[in-house]
DNA sequence: CCGATGACCATTT
DNA sequence: AAAATGGCCATCG
């Protein structure tokens, strides 16, 4: 039914424009909710991709263990950090602490 | 058109 | 415990 979506590229980008300010999600959590869990990878290729995009907070995606793994492709290295921080999210070497306190899952946020 | 190339992650060896 | 592996899609030259 509604195939409102080209392809799965465009879908990860819908999703990253829902998480809210100051809450991060993972490459993996995008993956599931997609309902597919095995391509991860292809959420990180999708930003990549997208980096490009305006209205793509592509800085509030980071890796499984909240690693800042996507930060060498923004304008600088150390943007996606101060993106994050001026979201009033503390990032100690490249890492965002307390991750779970501050994970959003579309899993869990978006179940209908 | 075809191949190389990328922001991952769970599982297996 | 660390390293290798399998899975997966769109874009660019």
């Amino acid at each position: 039914m509604h195939k409102n979506s080209t392809n799965f590229f465009d879908d990860v980008l819908d999703v990253v424009r829902l998480i809210p300010r100051g809450r991060v999600t993972t490459y993996g959590a995008i993956a599931r909710y997609l309902g597919a869990a095995k391509s991860s990878r292809l959420v990180g290729y999708a930003l990549n991709a997208a980096i490009q995009h305006d209205n793509v907070p592509a800085h509030r995606v980071v890796n499984r263990i909240g690693l800042l793994t996507g930060r060498f492709h923004f304008a600088n290295p150390n943007l996606m950090q101060e993106l994050l921080e001026a979201e009033g999210l503390t990032i100690i070497d490249n890492q965002v602490e307390h991750m779970e306190r501050f994970l959003w899952d579309p899993n869990l946020e978006l179940a209908c």
